[in-house]
DNA sequence: GCCGTTTTCGGCCCGACTGTTTTCAGTCG
């Protein structure tokens, strides 16, 4: 069975995760935590370097033991210890640490005092008002703690980079099968939305032959259960707990069928309506005039039949995308060979895995001719977030850098908090010295709608900020973000020459595809950042774009399609 | 469990906030 990095990782954080309810020594605990993080942003597969017999202890937060834990996870695709531990405790206390206000430690004293090892006996004390009489526990956190059950019961959905490991895998499996001819993965994974439900497969039949194609699709290494399987549709779940449903169709039909499976929905009805307005008929088969099929070879031919251009998936969700295209004034859709330089990086000065260097070396790999150096001010103490003095040595660095540099300037940012009162948490002199302040909130989130957005807007104003960083605060999955009225921000920012930004970061994602259009509405203009915490981080600018596309953004929407040169003259004078 | 120009032990991130308490544990970033 292929042992995929995110498999070893989730090992990893479930042994810190269930060591860490255990009591174990918090360093300990850590250093899983780190070794799951290295492999999350590793962008070499593990089993293959284990194969290969790479030394894995080179890895950053590797040593002798855990490479081999590793190793034992790669050929077994378990851990004995982890299955030890699972024993000793339920596994499902580790979902238990789901729950926002919950830690290691209350969910021990929930197991001590209550027996509560799951979620669902978690539940039950909570509505039973059994939690509130645990020493420690009061009637607040016990209604906080039903709230955040109430939430993690909508549905989840996995982050698009999640699911596309899982999906490229799965693809080349695929196409190995000799009775395919095209493959598609369909859905909203296609539409590039920034959590994906269930992956849908298309494929083409290269033969007659079903059930080969289907054999093959069900006889993947990763399925962990065949939840249908028929002659042009099967259904099974992965290992990951992701469902993949395949769909084969005839050759002719491909197109109208990855129209159809690609959605959205309420993009599909109204493709239909107007198909029927013509006198014509659409299903996943074809279109067709009374018997006779007229298209759907190809998308292009089924939406030209209707007198549309080829629609982008990432336009698919019936927000005007089609009265635009019938007008044929479709948006001219950003790519990410239009950015010119990445605005938001990390580095080792602070939570960062590399070095300005070797993030220069790769930003120059990604063909982008700057990059800005935007770490974390002192008030993120946790990564050693920069002071005064950091900052004006890490100016110092960066000069000195590209003095060695050709054909590419690295930008001596920061990403300065924005504080309590809106203030900023570094010194306006220090600040005045950056090429580009990106600033941003980490702290004190829990705020009215009000107050937040005048501390934002305090920033806005603020003479040395150029752009506003993740405007909203939100982690997919994890928490929502803060309240805040964007559509004032946005207002203030346009009149003060302040950007925003979409960060690229697959769990961040902020702002979201509807705010992206609202800026474009509004004429601010929007930096796509990477967020990236490793040179492989700068990758999560594909992302952005997707984003950036879904929001409708063109080239002359985004900040850093400009040339620095370009790019210099529009940041506000300080 | 990792790491190392103080190298095989001893340090490893730490302050703010919340809700619980009445001096602090737990969580978060």
């Amino acid at each position: 069975m292929p042992v995929h990095n995110s498999d070893i990782k989730k090992i990893l954080k479930d042994m810190a995760d269930l060591l860490d309810i255990k009591g174990a020594n918090e360093f300990r605990v850590r250093a899983y935590r780190n070794a799951a993080r290295t492999l999350g942003q590793l962008s070499k597969n593990v089993e293959e370097m284990v194969r290969e017999g790479e030394d894995l202890t080179r890895l950053e937060g590797i040593g002798e033991d855990l490479a081999g834990k590793i190793e034992e996870i790669v050929n077994t695709g378990t851990l004995e210890q982890l299955e030890e531990l699972k024993r000793e405790l339920n596994p499902e206390m580790v979902r238990m640490l789901e729950v926002a206000s919950l830690g290691p430690r209350r969910v021990k004293k929930l197991y001590d005092a209550l027996g509560i090892n799951n979620l669902k006996d978690l539940k039950e004390a909570a509505q039973k008002k059994k939690i509130r009489e645990i020493e420690g526990f009061g009637k607040k956190t016990e209604e906080k703690i039903l709230t955040e059950l109430q939430e993690m019961g909508e549905e989840k959905r996995t982050l698009l980079k999640e699911a596309e490991e899982v999906a490229e895998a799965f693809y080349s499996y695929l196409q190995k099968s000799e009775g395919i001819g095209q493959i598609e993965v369909a859905g909203s994974y296609r539409r590039r939305k920034e959590t994906v439900g269930d992956l849908d497969i298309l494929v083409s039949l290269a033969g007659k032959d079903n059930n080969r194609v289907m054999e093959h699709f069900v006889g993947y290494e990763d399925i962990t259960e065949i939840i249908s399987k028929g002659e042009t549709k099967s259904s099974v779940r992965l290992k990951s707990g992701i469902q993949v449903d395949l769909r084969a169709v005839e050759k002719e039909s491909f197109g109208a069928a990855l129209l159809y499976f690609t959605g959205s929905k309420a993009h599909n009805i109204e493709v239909r309506k107007l198909a029927l307005e013509r006198g014509y008929k659409i299903s996943e088969y074809g279109v067709f005039e009374g018997e006779t099929q007229v298209a759907g070879e190809t998308e292009e031919g089924v939406y030209q039949k209707l007198d549309m251009p080829w629609i982008p998936p990432q336009l698919r969700e019936n927000q005007g995308e089609i009265k635009a295209a019938r007008e044929n004034s479709l948006p001219s859709l950003i790519t990410w060979k239009d950015i010119q330089g990445d605005l938001h990086t990390h580095s080792t000065r602070t939570d960062g895995r590399n070095t300005i260097k070797e993030m220069v070396e790769a930003a120059r790999k990604q063909g982008y001719s700057y990059m800005a150096v935007t770490e974390h001010s002192k008030r993120v103490r946790m990564v050693n977030g920069l002071d005064e003095k950091g900052l004006l040595e890490q100016i110092e660095e960066i000069k000195e850098l590209n003095s060695t540099l050709e054909g590419f300037r690295v930008l001596a940012g920061i990403e300065v908090d924005i504080l309590y009162d809106g203030s900023l948490d570094l010194e306006g002199e220090v600040l005045e010295k950056c090429d580009l302040v990106v600033a941003s909130v980490h702290y004190n989130r829990n705020m009215s709608r009000e107050a937040m957005t005048n501390r934002i807007l305090k920033a806005v104003e603020n003479p040395h900020v150029n752009i506003i960083a993740h405007p909203t605060g939100r982690e997919i999955n994890k928490r929502r973000g803060y309240p805040v009225d964007l559509e004032k921000v946005m207002t203030e920012a346009k009149g003060a020459g302040v950007f925003m930004e979409l960060n690229g970061y697959p769990s961040r994602l902020d702002l979201k595809d509807t705010h992206c259009r609202m800026a474009k509405d509004l004429g601010v203009k929007i930096s796509l950042g990477s967020d990236a915490h490793s040179t492989g981080g700068l990758t999560n600018m594909k992302y952005g774009i997707d984003q950036a596309r879904r929001g409708w953004l063109e080239r002359e929407d985004v900040l850093n399609t400009l040339s620095w040169k370009e790019l210099k003259k529009i940041l506000k004078k300080k």
